[in-house]
DNA sequence: AGCCATTTAGTACTTTAGTATGAATATCAA
DNA sequence: TTGATATTCATACTAAAGTACTAAATGGCT
C-alpha cells in the first residue's frame, strides 16, 4: 500500500515537474509543441515499462515465499509444519525422528495429523497441496 | 523480429494520430495543452505496460522448462518418466495403475527402476531429486 | 489454579510402498 | 531375423507409512 502511494505521487510529481518545463519552453519558444509531447510520451513509456517490470519481478518471489498465516488458518501446530518441511524433503519418519531428537511414533502422529489437515491420504499428496498452498516454497 | 516491427509501426502511428489529435482540438480551442499532454501520458504510460507484460512473460515459460536430456541420460525411459510425474501429483501406485490402465505390479516396477535411477530410497526423495535435477517442473 | 492446545509416546492394527526375481510380449534397430 | 531394451505382469516377501485409539507432560492464558 505504501509502495503504491509512492509510486502514485512520484508519478504525480513527474508530470507537474513535465509541464512546467514544456510550458518554460513553448513560452521561450525553445522547444516545438511536437518535440514536448514526444519527451512526454518516452518518459511515460519508459515509466510503463518500468513499473511493470517490477511488478511482475515479485511475482517469482512471492511464489518461493511461504504463507505462514495460511500454517496456522489450517490449524498446523510449529512443530507439525517443522515435520511436514523434513518429510518434503524426501526423509522417512524414522529419520525425521532423529533429526528433531524425538521417537519415530511422535512423527507419525504429526504426520498423520498434517494429512488430515491438508485433506490429503498419503505424504507425497500432503507435499504437492502444501505447495499448492503456499506453505512449501517452490 | 516481425512483431517488433509490427509494434513500432504501430505505436508510430499511434503517436501520429495523437499528435493530429491534439493539433486539431487545441487549434479550435477545445482542448488545453495540459490535458493533451496528460492523455499522451497515460497512453504511453498503458503501452509501455503492456510491451513489458508481453516480453517478461516468455521467462516464467523457460524458467520451469523440464530437462528431458536430462531423463535420458539418467536412463529413465518414456514410461518410467510418466510413472514418475504421476508419483510426484501424489497420487498411490493403485491410483497411477488406474490412470495408466496397467496393474499396480507394473507401477511397482516402474517406481522401483525410477528409485534406482535417482538414487533415492523412496518416493518422496525421488520427487525432491527429480526437481533438483529439473526433471519435474517446479 | 484450572483450562486448553501442543508435544510427546505408546500399542495394535491395516494399508501402502518397495525389493527380488522370473517371465511373457512388444518394439526397434542392426 | 536376431539381439537389446522396454513394457507388462506375477508371486512372495520385507519395510515403511498411516490409522485409531489412549495418555502423560508441558506451557501459555485467564
Amino acid at each position: 500500500m505504501k509502495k503504491i502511494v509512492f509510486i502514485f505521487s512520484s508519478l504525480t510529481v513527474a508530470l507537474l515537474v513535465l509541464f512546467q518545463l514544456s510550458m518554460y519552453f513553448y513560452t521561450t519558444g525553445e522547444l516545438s509543441i511536437e518535440i514536448m509531447m514526444a519527451i512526454i510520451a518516452l518518459v511515460f513509456l519508459g515509466i510503463g515499462i518500468y513499473l511493470n517490470k517490477k511488478s511482475l519481478h515479485k511475482l517469482p518471489t512471492t511464489l518461493t515465499k511461504v504463507n505462514l498465516k495460511k500454517v496456522d488458518e489450517l490449524g498446523i501446530s510449529k512443530r507439525e509444519y517443522e515435520v511436514l518441511i523434513e518429510v518434503s524433503k524426501g526423509l522417512s519418519n524414522k529419520e525425521i525422528a532423529e533429526k528433531l531428537f524425538v521417537t519415530e511414533s511422535t512423527i507419525k502422529t504429526h504426520v498423520s495429523n498434517v494429512l488430515v489437515k491438508l485433506d490429503s491420504k498419503r505424504r507425497t499428496q500432503a507435499i504437492q497441496k502444501a505447495k499448492e498452498l503456499q506453505i512449501l516454497s517452490s
